[in-house]
DNA sequence: AGTATATATCGGAAATTATCGAAATATCAT
DNA sequence: ATGATATTTCGATAATTTCCGATATATACT
């Protein structure tokens, strides 16, 4: 298979995902670290971590360290590809979507500290079904 | 998980595939029957059957049937989401895909019983890798 | 140095998806 | 009706992906 069709599968796979779809509707918001972005999902910070992984690798999240913690951003619009573009456009209106960036305004109002600890102190999660 | 959100992944994950978004971009050539393109991608007429089945899953594709025929085109680019006006812009820069679509001008070029029953009598197809 | 904490990677079981030939279905032509 | 042909569905295997706890790595704080 040629190199870039490759590569355009890949960046769709990336987003094909309900968990990846939705850390990256979160970074609508502006940049979160990985344990801002666990809490509000309640999902593992590792599954997390991958999550970002995955849309670092597909290009379309940069990420910035800053000690401990690692934020992570959407690329700017202008570098944005098209259906990346109209992917946005189009989770802006997911009703999830929409509940997951209020919590996370919730999350950000706390001391990033606050929220990390209290990631790791979590309990295991309960799942609702098969896949999140 | 929320309907709209699972909805939405599903969209994604019908173009998430390497010969589904083959089968996307051949129809931006207008209305093609299954067996023309099975012919201009050397692929099972089944494979493309199941690929088209997606699309048309998702929303991408219409039918048209004609006597034995099934004609499938693109939805209009009015009723087109945002995502995938964008993912057809990118698709239109691909390589293999310009090439697939030169090839299927080619294969347009034909009657079509002509070249159903040359799809039908082609001995199985040799995979280079494995997943097409 | 030693402890705490944030993130990343690993391992591997479970779920999902891909693939294509064979069989089924639907329509056309005689 | 019979046979031909276009498409779809089925069945079964192989390949891939998902998921999360455990472990590793990296930085901060004392």
């Amino acid at each position: 298979m040629a190199e870039e069709l490759r590569t355009l599968v890949e960046r769709l796979k990336a987003v094909s995902h309900p968990l990846r779809l939705r850390v990256l509707s979160l970074l609508e918001l502006g940049e979160l670290c990985n344990c801002q972005i666990a809490e509000t999902l309640q999902v593992p910070a590792s599954s997390v971590s991958e999550a970002l992984r995955e849309l670092r690798r597909a290009g379309f999240v940069a990420e910035r360290k800053d000690g401990r913690w690692v934020f992570m951003s959407l690329v700017s619009r202008e570098l944005a590809s098209p259906f990346l573009k109209g992917l946005l456009e189009e989770a802006a209106a997911v009703p999830e979507l929409q509940q997951d960036r209020a919590r996370a305004q919730a999350v950000k109002a706390l001391a990033i500290p606050v929220v990390c600890s209290k990631v790791q102190r979590d309990a295991p999660i309960a799942r609702e079904a098969s896949h999140v």
